[in-house]
DNA sequence: CCAAAATGTCTATTAACCTAGACAACCGTA
DNA sequence: TACGGTTGTCTAGGTTAATAGACATTTTGG
């Protein structure tokens, strides 16, 4: 494809922020699969009917994202695929599975309440509708984008601390190891996929009509009794979810 | 709320965009319904921490879209609301919480009928089933736009001439209060949403596939006494119910 | 080695964005 | 009528965004 894309002007939006994220979404559609980088910096800038240095103030903020990488003399190389590949097995784990995919994955926690478990999370933590539970929600990003959005509920009387764990070591894994829970396994997941509501479009920055996947998942000690009651939403067009067998 | 908004320099976004998307959210979920309009543009500046002209400009940009509209020396008026938002308390009344939301409301009664009160109405009013109740069909709007249509069936002993009442004066509330009721509260209101039928797709202009929330409710008298029983059906992409505790 | 092609760096200029302050025009109300 | 509060307009200056051009540096391939 060799058309002029299109990017406006004075709409209060840099032409740098446009062009980064149209390159993004081509990165994302596999636009430049088969070279394996983006195209030269002269050909971006005829394409987007701009001056090079603009388009290189884009490439600046991708590769800060860690999505491109310049090298002098060669060209700007495409260092990682906009849509995060999650896998999800019995051992599944939010940063773990990321590997190198980003340079950086943060998760941030919202607010965290005590309450009485009722419904589906009474029944998914296999505890008396009625006994303490603490919600936790949460925002993860990689790479300062948020991909996901989570609710999590835990037996209160035998993770009390959760949310100051998590707020002090910024991981679930380490929470529960800190309170003595060693290893932990999905026991199961359930996947909807559906449009985003107004609290998920902000959450996760998206525009209205995007689409969220949501996985409601269950995990359990090694002994088989649930630890937590999760509903994650995910923001579609930047992840896969791989399911593994 | 006083609270400082989040607006942040230097990410290839205009601050005025910002804030004109800032105040737009605001708008959509009635965090001005009170006023009517928007707060003054020295509030606004010192909310997002910026100068005057800077919000200025996100007006402008509001108001060219024709969703604000600024008159000198009064104020920056709400013009046009994305979603209307309808308030759902104890003293829930139509065409009240609208407030200026919408230049002109309208209820039209579409047909009534007098007929046994069976089934979840019977329960629903607290009347013997085979008493009689009466049923009327409406549908509402604002601005010319159907936003909902609405079954309500009230005891036809102590309302008999509801449907002739509501004829000459437009609303339910003076209805009631023209039979000797000054006063109403909501004591059930549950909430369900599906895809519209084809009777809905015709009273309320919709397209095949669009989405309806069913809110079926209950109103009662100071005492208790249910009065109204009532199914309304509001396009899900007109409005926003807003559950007030 | 040399040339072509690509990114990196620098200067300069213009336009858009943001801040700051002052004052005019207008509305509602006392 | 006078006053406080609000929007409208103007000037001025600083910062960021975008364009334009020149040249350096690095890689690749003949």
């Amino acid at each position: 494809m060799n058309a002029k894309k299109a990017v406006e002007r004075q709409t209060g939006v840099a032409l740098w922020r446009q062009i980064a994220d149209l390159i993004r979404l081509s990165i994302s559609n596999g636009d430049y699969d088969q070279m394996g980088m983006v195209p030269p910096e002269t050909v971006l800038a005829g394409q987007f009917g701009v001056n090079r240095h603009t388009v290189r103030s884009a490439l600046a903020a991708l590769a800060d994202e860690g999505l491109v990488h310049a090298i002098q003399g060669r060209g700007t190389m495409i260092q990682r695929k906009e849509r995060l590949s999650f896998p999800i097995s019995r051992r599944t784990r939010f940063s773990q599975g990321l590997g190198d995919q980003a340079r950086e994955t943060e998760a941030r926690l919202l607010a965290h309440a005590t309450l009485p478990a009722a419904g589906e999370v009474a029944t998914g933590l296999k505890i008396a509708p009625g006994r303490t539970c603490i919600r936790m929600e949460l925002v993860s990003s990689a790479d300062g984008r948020p991909v996901s959005c989570s609710t999590s509920y835990f037996p209160m009387d035998r993770f009390p601390h959760m949310a100051e764990q998590f707020e002090g070591l910024g991981s679930i894994t380490k929470a529960f190891a800190a309170q003595g829970l060693a290893d932990y396994v999905r026991v199961s997941t359930e996947l909807v996929a559906r449009h985003a509501n107004a609290d998920e479009l902000m959450l996760l920055r998206l525009s209205p009509g995007a689409i969220v996947i949501e996985a409601t998942a269950i995990n359990a000690d090694p002994g088989g009794v649930p630890v937590q009651f999760s509903r994650t939403r995910f923001a579609a067009d930047r992840v896969k979810l791989k399911i593994e067998t």
